[in-house]
DNA sequence: TAATTTTTGTTAAAATAATATCAATTCAAT
DNA sequence: ATTGAATTGATATTATTTTAACAAAAATTA
């Protein structure tokens, strides 16, 4: 699929909440919405959700609107949620717990096949279905499966170090919670620094102007 | 403190980021930052930062660039970390329970108080150091103590009564991990609506461009 | 102390993003 | 069938955000 621009950042952004939305009307048995409509429950304009559909060539029809299975498909196929990804995750503490017996990766695109920690006590154990292997079988692993991405759950001192040899062996985007912001857009490698602490430092600013 | 014109979404979300590197200059012992380092340092333009910083009155010098100690002062008062903000946490399930043991609280700005659940089996417990009470005396704890926003771990179907019962109820704030995007912003609360998946998904997105 | 370098805060310009407009098309109703 | 209402995709306009430029001020060096 072409492109002729380059889709902002801005837009691809907020693929993941249309299709959230989508998913949700699907469910809620609705077979196709209007623009308005569509911007109406999501609080936004209408102008904007055609243009943003549009940086993907027009999924629409006039008169009609847009039909949810042809939406959903689209979105989830230029999302890549159907390329079959896989994934693995470093660091089976407390945080990589947590996602292991909680997190939906399908959901969001990615087979998770394990998780690698190197702790040998943990070596064995079975988290949320997903079996701990050994830190050291790890390049054999990803030479042997080759996962796209890797979710970093392990200490931030090591994230630098340690995201450089995934990159070294192969692994083509990082889903990153260690705290550390890590940039390896240079080596074509996408990262999605996740950083709660963020969002609720956000919230305690609002809160704050709310009282101005 | 004035000022002159609302300060614009974008500026506001990169301020956790400001403030987390000034910490960590700080922590390496640096005493002073000119724009252009911390640009170089962070991947921002050193024109950005000057800008925004100059939304709540420079606080750099001409020549000498901008003390750490200073800026960390000035940041976290913006953000408002050191207003003794507290919080308290609505359903101890596996989410909940991560965050009670994992999250720092106070680190955002927030004094978590305790937790509550509807479920009988979990009054008394403890996870993390914080204590969780039934939900029935939910109301009577708000009416004592006054926290100013609410964690939101409980199911999705919930949310959105139960958000509107806890504005009513004197909340200013939401921290929402539900899965349902939540605005409130009408009724002058904020809401930071948490989508892990959403992150991923993008992640998702980014990988399968690098092979176009 | 004087000259040079550094660096901010501010203003101006450029780039990007969001919104409004509207012709073309489709659907629904009569 | 014809008309009227609805709706997209594209273009134009407006608003916002980012970047650049530069005078003024401070620090450093000679």
């Amino acid at each position: 699929m072409e492109r002729k621009q380059e889709v902002s950042k801005a837009v691809i952004q907020r693929l993941p909440r249309y299709y959230r939305n989508i998913c949700e009307l699907k469910a809620e048995g609705v077979q196709r919405i209007s623009s308005r409509a569509l911007a109406e429950r999501m609080g936004l304009t209408a102008s904007q959700i055609r243009q943003d559909f549009n940086c993907f060539g027009g999924f629409g029809q006039q008169g009609y609107g847009y039909n949810i299975d042809k939406l959903m498909e689209e979105l989830g196929s230029i999302l890549g949620l159907r390329a079959g990804r896989t994934a693995i995750l470093l660091g089976a503490g407390n945080l990589g717990r947590a996602l292991l017996n909680n997190f939906d990766f399908s959901a969001s695109g990615f087979q998770l096949l394990c998780a690698f920690d190197a702790n040998p006590e943990l070596k064995g154990k079975e988290f949320g279905g997903y079996s701990v292997r050994s830190s050291d079988d790890l390049p054999s692993f990803i030479a042997a499966h080759k996962p796209d991405v890797a979710v970093l759950t392990i200490p931030r001192s090591n994230a630098p170090d340690i995201a450089r040899e995934l990159v070294n062996q192969g692994i083509r985007g990082l889903w990153n919670f260690t705290g550390e912001d890590l940039h390896l857009g240079g080596l074509g490698v996408p990262v999605e620094n996740v950083h709660l602490s963020d969002s609720l430092m956000t919230l305690c600013h609002l809160v704050s102007a709310t009282e101005e």
